[in-house]
DNA sequence: TTTACTTTTGCAACATTGTTGCATTTGAAC
DNA sequence: GTTCAAATGCAACAATGTTGCAAAAGTAAA
């Protein structure tokens, strides 16, 4: 799958923006933030291009978003584009990255009556087994 | 419980700030903003005294923090300080409101080998009953 | 290929929350 | 009351979110 074929199937213009965000995601290993997509992106974009652009691919479910805290945002690519399923994020407070715990899926809660639920999040906070070893590599 | 109480037994200063955001917590029935706050209290204070009382009452597992979104933060009293247990919030994207959901406890994730949990946040969001009734009462 | 139209982009401006430095004020211990 | 550490208010700035509007780009049709 290539950001070319993701945009056609969701009627999406192709714009250099929104390919290369898809194409970086899609090679991603974990969460990545706004300026960390954009340097790895070749062109030079406008933040508010980037904020629509990930808007935009929002709202596709083609990306998710996930507040690791106030001020701190990552993406990553929507399990279902691939169809996997909803699951935990872990993040890492020292080097701050953001693991897709797949093997912890999210459950559906048992709410209060007349309540609905349309999202869920599981974020779990700590630190990676890279930032805990004697000699870390901190980023 | 009240506010000289919380603040003697934590050995942090009675400054009225303090008092006045405790004694809010306190009383409130649901988790508030710092603007939420601020309506409530008597005194006027700056951000900034506001920001650094929150920051110390979170220190103290006084507070604790619910990052409902980015640039949406809302306060709750600790579980703790009542001898209870971390549990789900649910949040409300009609009505902004976050509940505590206490009937849902946040169990110990089974994270990769080597990594270690510190915090965990259970978020779900979507609408609640009042807000998907018929004549609903929108804040 | 050129034209025409819709969508996207870049820029400017501003909102919210977080954060620090520093001088002044306040709390509390004596 | 005096004294000193801690808290406050103010100013300044950072990151992310958001909108309006004119210019540019994507796409479909002629």
């Amino acid at each position: 799958m290539n950001s070319i074929e993701v945009l056609n199937s969701h009627n999406l213009k192709r714009t250099s923006c929104r390919e290369g965000i898809i194409d970086v995601m899609l090679t991603a290993k974990e969460a990545l933030s706004e300026n960390e997509i954009r340097d790895k992106l070749l062109g030079n974009y406008d933040r508010t291009t980037f904020y629509r652009s990930f808007k935009t691919l929002e709202e596709h479910h083609i990306l998710h978003r996930i507040v690791v805290d106030n001020l701190k945002v990552k993406y990553a690519v929507n399990p279902a584009l691939t169809g996997a399923q909803a699951h935990a994020h872990f993040y890492c407070k020292e080097c701050n990255t953001v693991l897709c715990l797949t093997h912890i899926p999210i459950q559906n809660p048992l709410l209060p009556q007349g309540y609905l639920q349309t999202e869920t999040e599981l974020l779990i906070k700590g630190y990676c087994s890279r930032c805990l070893k004697p000699n870390p590599h901190h980023e």
